[in-house]
DNA sequence: GTTATAGACTAACAAGTGTTAGTTTGTTTT
DNA sequence: AAAACAAACTAACACTTGTTAGTCTATAAC
C-alpha cells in the first residue's frame, strides 16, 4: 500500500510551501509543481485544497490536545505541569515545524467544521493553560500576577517556537529545553 | 486637503482586514466594499494593492527602528534599555494595533525594495536587540543564557501582542506594562 | 463663470484560481 | 490472461483576481 506514502509526500511538501507562503498564496498548480506533476493529478489523493489543509492542521491540533490531557491528568504540581506543557510544545515543534507553523498561521483559513473544531480546541487548550496557572498562584509556587499576561505570554514564546528554533547537536537538544524552561520561569535577571 | 483624511482612511480599513483575513485573503473588491465605493475608485488613492500595504507596513517598520536607535543612544544600563525596548513594543502596539498585525503577517508578501527595506529593518532590529542582552550578561546584570533563546523569546511575546493585549482603563495601562517587564524579566516562579 | 481638482463611476482586460470530466498508463491482484 | 487499482495526464469550466481606460459630478480656486 504505497498510496499512504505519495498522500504523506504531497503533505509534507504542501506543509513545507503553506508555511513559507501562506496557504493562501499557494495555488494547486504550485504545489502540484513541485510535485513534479500537474494541479489535476492531486485530485486522485484529496478532494481539494481545503482538504490537504485539515489533513495538514487538525491531526497537529488533535496533538495538542492529547498531549494537554496527559499533562492534566498528571498528578504532578502546576509547576511541574507547567514544565511538561513547555517540553511538549518543543517536542511536538522539532517534530514537525512545517505543520505546526500551519496551524499557527493557516487555520483562519479553514472552513466551517475544521474551523469550529480547531477553535474549540484552542479555547478547551488555552483553558487548561490558564487554569495552571491558576492553581500555581493559589498553591504560592507562583507570583501572583496577572492571569492573561502570564498566559500569552507563555504561549506566543512557544507557539513561534518553529521560526526561530535551531537545531542542534541532540546533546544540546536538553540543554535548549532547560534553557527555554529557566527563561520562561524564572526570567532573565540575576538574582 | 481633505484628500489625506480619505487615503488615511483607506488604510484604517485595509488594515483592519488585512489583520483578520491576511492580505492575499483581502481583494480590492472587499476593501472597496467596506468602504462603499468600487474596486476601482481606489486607483485614484493609491497605485495598487502593493503600494496599499507598503503604506501600512513601511511607517510602522520604521517607528521600530528610531525607537531603537533612540534607546540604544541613551546611555541607560542594558537592563534598563531592555525596560525601554519592552516599553516600545507595548507603547507602538497600542497606538496602532492593526498595523502591528501587518508588519508582523503580511511584510512577507511585500515586494522588490519594500520587502528588502523591511528585511534590513528587522535584521538590524534583532541586532541591536542582542546586542543589549550580550552586554546585560556582560555586565553581570543578566543570566549567562543562550543569547537566541532569550532574544526570541522576549520578541515572540512582543510582538504577538496585538493579538492578546486587552483595551483597559489608563490605569490599569501602567499596570499592565509593569507586568509584561516583570513577567520577562524576573520570570513567573517565587523566589 | 470658468477651470481645476478630488473622487466616484461603468466596462472591460488578461491572467490566475479551484475544480471536474474523461482518458491513459503501468503495476498488482486474482 | 483478466480485472482492479493507483496515479498520472489533457482540456476545459466558471469564477475571481488586480488593474486600466475613459467618463461623470460635485466642490474649490481663480
Amino acid at each position: 500500500m504505497e498510496s499512504i506514502s505519495r498522500k504523506e509526500e504531497i503533505l509534507v511538501i504542501a506543509a513545507k510551501l503553506f508555511r513559507v507562503r501562506g496557504y493562501q498564496a499557494v495555488s494547486m498548480r504550485d504545489l502540484a509543481a513541485e510535485l513534479n506533476i500537474k494541479a489535476a493529478s492531486l485530485y486522485n489523493h484529496f478532494s481539494g485544497k481545503q482538504a490537504i489543509l485539515e489533513a495538514i492542521v487538525l491531526p497537529t491540533a488533535q496533538q495538542f490536545t492529547e498531549g494537554m490531557l496527559v499533562v492534566r491528568n498528571s498528578g504532578k504540581s502546576p509547576d511541574a505541569q507547567l514544565r511538561e506543557v513547555i517540553l511538549l510544545h518543543i517536542t511536538l515543534t522539532l517534530a514537525n515545524p512545517d505543520a505546526m507553523a500551519c496551524l499557527n498561521n493557516d487555520w483562519i483559513h479553514l472552513e466551517a467544521n475544521a474551523y469550529k473544531e480547531v477553535s474549540i480546541q484552542r479555547e478547551a487548550y488555552e483553558h487548561n493553560f490558564r487554569h495552571i496557572i491558576r492553581e500555581g498562584v493559589q498553591s504560592n509556587v507562583l507570583e501572583n500576577l496577572d492571569e492573561e499576561i502570564v498566559l500569552y505570554s507563555f504561549l506566543s514564546t512557544l507557539r513561534t517556537l518553529y521560526q526561530w528554533y535551531k537545531r542542534r547537536k541532540s546533546l544540546d537538544q536538553l540543554e535548549m529545553r532547560e534553557t527555554i524552561v529557566k527563561v520562561l520561569m524564572q526570567g532573565i535577571v540575576r538574582h
